[in-house]
DNA sequence: ATAACACATTCGTGTTGACATATATGACCT
DNA sequence: AGGTCATATATGTCAACACGAATGTGTTAT
């Protein structure tokens, strides 16, 4: 009960605010962080990011959901496939965070092997199971 | 000790990876973003925390901890009081995102008004219980 | 229609985080 | 030594999250 009315305060409280916090939930786990990374430059659909992370379907599912709550991912379906792609948030400092947060992803190891792993697969989709007849990611205009 | 040891796995992870998770792990939170928005500048003691966010002493202490632990903010003891500065981590991704952040949330209104509920206090320290004997607040040069 | 496919959601479970309350520690004072 | 102040930590409760496994939903192909 006490509870509840703490709550009413952080809401009417967040109405001025941009939700700072909810961005940086989003981007506290390190599965959705290499989402990101491999979102960041190209619409690309689910198959490939099972491929690349080599995790379960629904995992991935799971983690893409939570970026699209959070409103810095969205999605499109094309027939059977769903294409993911980056949205940048209209609040400023959400944007700007975002983005420097991608920047420094692309500089890391671990990214920057998920992105080469990317292109193989992408030159030779015949060799990954599921990536047979999917559509390969397209580049996006760089923001 | 057990903390120690857990210390050391995560190290040993981050030989490749800056652990950026743990960084907005630590960020995730309403409470420890105002937090760290005043500590920014100045090396500030407990109790204008509990007095500038209107919150309990525990609840405080637990989110410092946790900043401690990502190793953002530092602490120093002065008789009774403890001492909390910001510290710059010396990754550079964890850095300039962390740099980022506190130049963004200097801009929001919430924490404008925390700020400046600070420079209040500090003038007329008297005026509030908890202040009344405590240590000010020391500005320290922006990074 | 029905089967195969791509993806989403749900369920059960273990883990972590946030909170209030209570208690402990460390520093200062008498 | 004992008391008090400032801060830290322990405890119990509740909600959020992550995961694998299973199931559901919408689309294409046959």
């Amino acid at each position: 009960m006490s509870t509840r009315m703490c709550y009413t305060g952080a809401v009417s409280k967040a109405e001025n605010n941009p939700p700072l916090d909810l961005l940086f939930r989003a981007l506290a786990d390190p599965t959705r962080l290499r989402l990101l990374n491999l979102i960041a430059d190209r619409e690309i659909c689910v198959c490939y990011f099972v491929e690349i992370l080599r995790t379960s379907q629904p995992k991935v599912s799971r983690h893409l959901a939570y970026l699209r709550r959070a409103g810095i991912v969205a999605s499109r379906r094309e027939g059977k496939w769903m294409h993911y792609r980056l949205v940048i948030p209209k609040d400023q400092a959400m944007a700007s965070i975002l983005r420097e947060t991608l920047n420094r992803l692309k500089q890391m190891p671990q990214m920057r092997r998920d992105v080469s792993r990317l292109s193989s697969a992408c030159c030779a989709p015949h060799k990954y199971e599921l990536l047979q007849s999917a559509p390969q990611p397209v580049l996006v205009t760089s923001t």
